[in-house]
DNA sequence: CTCGTGCAACCGTGATCACGGATCGCAGTT
DNA sequence: AACTGCGATCCGTGATCACGGTTGCACGAG
């Protein structure tokens, strides 16, 4: 503050931004997270601390940590026995994940139907041309598909302006990433054509600023993912 | 498993059930959740993770883990100087949570509506009754209405039967808590009879399984909140 | 062959220590 | 009197260790 003051309102060493000050923990929860995320963590998968640690070359600290994080936000589970494994899926909870993602997610493209800027939309507009070409593209591409998905849906939930909206569907997607994209790249839903279309219509709806119709696009989209997991019978229950 | 093979599948052993295994950093961070919603943590106030450790009687470790999956709720803050506070709030981030806490207990509301049990609301009921008389009480009790104020709530929301929904809200509960119960407490603004009324509309819409009327009735609540917490004014921004 | 027993490896949890950085107070200078 | 430089103190972070408890497997008794 005092130094801050000496130095004038308008030295050149104002202008230099914060640095970031990321912690280990942080960063390992962020791997952690984009492993869930992709579904390379198969679920009922265990996880030990001291095996991630000597993975990643750290001590066991940071890994408790970030662990922690992601058994709160339910992203991972902890047993009776204190092993810590990825949750197994039931039908009946991703039914109720389903419900919760189209009421939040939908809130959110409707808030981003009316809110998102001109710049906003030329990106998501880029998004979905970008995933459109990766899943139609004959030769794998998968991978691509999946984080493309990703990036589209979150460029729109984003433009809903909302960061405490947009923490909570991260944790959502957390829940349901290992089941959804283990199984759609596993299967190559994205062939269908399905999310597309459903992209096409959300696309279209937040041109036109209309929040209902962005509503049930995602809506279809979201159900239609759920239906072709459900369909591929690979979950208990 | 061998053991629970040859003991049969209708021995009495089987009829105990397990254990509750509740690790310390669990208890702390049920310690500081209940701290933060009653609103005894001041906004902007310092947490260091000795001094609460020497204040537990335990160690600085699972201080640590609690503080950790707190600030990863947003229900404390880490500065870039690694200092710990209760976070502060502005009327345009409480406006921006009341938007979300509108539209997600909005629903988890009108789910209980259609779905809660006789006796789920008659203990609704129960709540109800208790917090209209711990409230018209003239001398004090403004801890106890504040208390089931919030059971009455989460009474409501868990009839909506929906585990992953109640975590949600609770995370908003948590990030309101601070800023809300302090204020209240504070300026007695349950003797306004706002609260009571917004209840008691609640309550009949879910006795006559009203899923609309109970999502307006909740969404007059928390406004009502809201407003009374914007006009004292003791907020930034 | 089945089941109980004992041992070894491993696990999560909590305690303790080390380290770099931040904060605050007190001189000492301008 | 106001600012600067320095030292003591405290803080969060990460590493390391100790301790119960669990798992897995081989061995031996029934």
């Amino acid at each position: 503050m005092a130094g801050r003051k000496s130095q004038g309102q308008h030295s050149p060493i104002m202008s230099i931004g914060q640095i970031e000050r990321v912690t280990m923990g942080e960063r390992i929860y962020n791997e952690l997270c984009q492993l869930l995320i992709a579904g390379k963590l198969q679920p009922g998968e265990r996880l030990s601390l001291r095996t991630v640690a000597e993975a990643l070359g750290v001590s066991m600290m940071p890994v408790r940590e970030a662990v922690a994080r992601l058994v709160a936000d339910g992203a991972l589970t902890v047993h009776a026995n204190r092993a810590i494994t990825v949750p197994l899926m039931t039908v009946a909870k991703l039914r109720e994940l389903t419900r919760i993602r189209i009421e939040i997610e939908g809130y959110a493209v409707a808030e981003a139907a009316t809110r998102c800027t001109a710049g906003q939309l030329a990106a998501i507009g880029r998004l979905d041309a970008a995933f459109r070409q990766a899943t139609l593209a004959p030769e794998g591409g998968s991978d691509d598909s999946l984080r493309l998905n990703k990036e589209l849906h979150f460029a729109i939930y984003e433009a809903a302006g909302s960061p405490v909206l947009l923490s909570i569907i991260e944790g959502l997607w957390l829940k349901v990433g290992p089941i959804f994209n283990l199984d759609l790249r596993a299967a190559r839903r994205f062939s269908t054509g399905a999310a597309e279309k459903h992209h096409a219509a959300l696309v279209a709806a937040l041109t036109r600023r209309d929040p209902e119709g962005a509503r049930q696009a995602l809506s279809a989209d979201i159900l239609s993912s759920l239906e072709f997991v459900v369909t591929t019978g690979s979950l208990p229950d």
